[in-house]
This record gives structure tokens, C-alpha cells and sequence, in this order.
DNA sequence: GAACGATTGTTTGGATGCTAACGAATCTGC
DNA sequence: GCAGATTCGTTAGCATCCAAACAATCGTTC
């Protein structure tokens, strides 16, 4: 995650550091600016689309995942959206409250919980998810269609590699 | 943040959603894949590297900035691994405790912190890094050196579009 | 059809990280 | 010189998220 120094001089120092021992630079500086882009990704989100509203950005997610597949059951929305069942026990309690989603036992299964949207859930995304690709697109502005889907292969690649 | 179902049919989705308004497909996978490299990655570190040890992700980043750049102020530890000041002050009470890195007023300007090492500190990173490498090779083994420098590349320019 | 294991969502307890407010030290303009 | 503004690290309060334990339900096996 270096910042204020130029990549350069941070190979050199660790190359330092480590006194001659082989060391994979670019594989280095690949995770650190994955950690870097992710975090200021977030963040510019969150001030730019999610500030104006009441939502945190898990909330989103799980209000996004639940648009796009409803009605769901709550297992699918923590796999696609990557969190723990208990966190998103918390989150779809306050947009439940908030009146953005609904949740009803499953008939056939008295185990699941199925969640559904509201109108006014409904109405929220139709407003807010144009906006939020809209800054997609400013995040991405620099770089082709063609090096985007280069870009998101890529990323693929590494998830497919990293997850257990 | 996708997962379960492919990229096409999350696209059907959305679009059948949201009734004919354009959106960026290609952008939009670009982000929702960076975030799911972030936190497989992220985990996958946790699991492999960390678990053994006694340190958390955000105390693993403060002792790899502090090693290379020591003796260092705390904000600029702070600016190098994106978090909070105030996030930092309690991680290095920790790392502190634990015998890692020691705290120093400035003789120049009181109002800073100098962060140096401990010999166990060094000596931990001294076989802690390498370890570390060796699974950032391995979670970006399917790019040759050229695609993983191209990587980097297009992460830093979404870093700096996004970053205030 | 009864008992056992597996699966699901929830609860609990703990860890983590941030914003805002604060005290101490330094800098600036006069 | 010195009063006010600025900068720094710390503290306090709050929100978020997770792993482990738990209760309810389902599937299976005999």
C-alpha cells in the first residue's frame, strides 16, 4: 500500500531490507494496488453515491444482489455478495425496518428465509443504481471497453486463484 | 459481487430491471470484480500467512510499511496503508506490547511520533515477507511478468480517478 | 416412524476501524 | 514577543462485521 513514495523506491528498500534474497516485484505490486484501488473504490462510493442516502455500502449490496435475483433466499444474497450469514442477519434487519425488503419463511422449506423487495425498494434502485454506474464508468474512464474486459479477467483470474 | 450465477445472466438481469436504460456492463464488471479479488485475496492472506502468527491484516501492513521506511512518523505509516490516525494509535499500543516496534517523541517537534523496529520486529518480518511473496506469486501465478505489470498499471489509474 | 446428522438463520461476544472532540506543541502574522 | 490558527497523536463513542454457539427444521437410515 505505498502512497507517498514512488514504486521504485520501495523495491529498492525492501530489496535493502532483505539483503539479496529474490523477491517477485511485480507480483508485489500487483496485490498492493488491488488493496489500494479497492479501498479508494470504496470509499469514493460512499461519498459520492451512498453519502446522500441512508444506506452503508454493505447495505447496498445486499439491496442490489436482492433487486437483481429476488425473491432469494438469504444464503444466496451472503454467497454473491460475500459476506458472513450473521452479518447479513444484522443488515436485512435495518432495511427490512427502513421498509425496503421484506422477509417471509419459506413454504417449502421451514428453515430458509426468502427475501423480497418493496415498491419502495424497488423505486430506490431504479434511482440509485444508474447513478452508481455512472461512477463506475468515471472510475474506469481511462481505460478502452476492450482493456475493461482484459481488466475484469484478470481480476477473475486472481479470485478463482485466492478463494478456498 | 457475483458469484453464483455468470456474468451473462447477471447482465440479462439488470438489464430486464432497469427496462432499457443504458448501462456500462463492462464498467460495472470491472468494480464488482475488484471488490471480490480485494476480499478473496484478503482472506486468502489471513488464512495462509497470518493465521500462524499473531498479527492482524492492518497489523501485518503497519509493521511491512514501518520495516521498510523506519524510523518513520506515525502519519506517515497512517498515508502509506490508507487507514485512520486514529485506527493506528491503537494497532501500534499492540505491536508495541507485543515487542515488535517502539515509540519515540520527536526532538525536533513534539507534537510527532517516531516508529522504529525491535530486533524481533526485523527479525519477525525477515522471515514473515518472503513467506508473503511466495502467496502473492502464487495468487497472480496465471499472468506472465508483462500482464501483471499491465495489472498494476490499470489498478493505479482507478486508484487515482478515485482517490480525493 | 424414531433417532441421528446436516443445514439454515439467529444470537452472542469480541475485534476492528472510523468520526469527532480534545490537549499539547508548533507555526504565523502582526 | 505573543495571540490565534494549525497540526499532531490520543481518547471516547459509535457502527460494522465476523466466528462460534444455538435452536429449529429437514433428510436419511434403520
Amino acid at each position: 500500500m505505498p502512497s507517498a513514495h514512488t514504486l521504485a523506491e520501495t523495491e529498492q528498500q525492501v530489496a535493502e531490507r532483505l539483503g539479496g534474497l529474490p523477491i517477485d516485484f511485480e507480483a508485489m505490486a500487483v496485490i498492493s494496488n488491488l488493496f489500494r484501488a479497492a479501498n479508494a473504490t470504496r470509499n469514493y462510493f460512499e461519498r459520492t453515491v451512498l453519502a446522500p442516502t441512508d444506506l452503508s455500502w454493505t447495505a447496498f449490496v445486499v439491496l442490489w444482489v436482492t433487486w437483481i435475483w429476488e425473491p432469494i433466499e438469504t444464503r444466496q444474497i451472503a454467497e454473491e455478495g460475500g459476506f458472513s450469514k450473521a452479518t447479513l442477519t444484522g443488515v436485512l434487519g435495518t432495511l427490512e425496518a427502513k421498509g425496503y425488503v421484506t422477509r417471509a419463511r419459506s413454504a417449502s422449506d421451514g428453515r430458509l428465509v426468502i427475501v423480497s423487495m418493496t415498491d419502495a425498494g424497488r423505486e430506490l434502485m431504479l434511482t440509485l443504481f444508474p447513478t452508481f454506474n455512472a461512477h463506475e464508468q468515471q472510475a474506469t474512464s481511462t481505460l478502452d471497453p476492450e482493456r475493461r474486459r482484459e481488466l475484469a479477467e484478470m481480476l477473475r483470474q486472481i479470485t478463482r486463484l485466492t478463494e478456498r
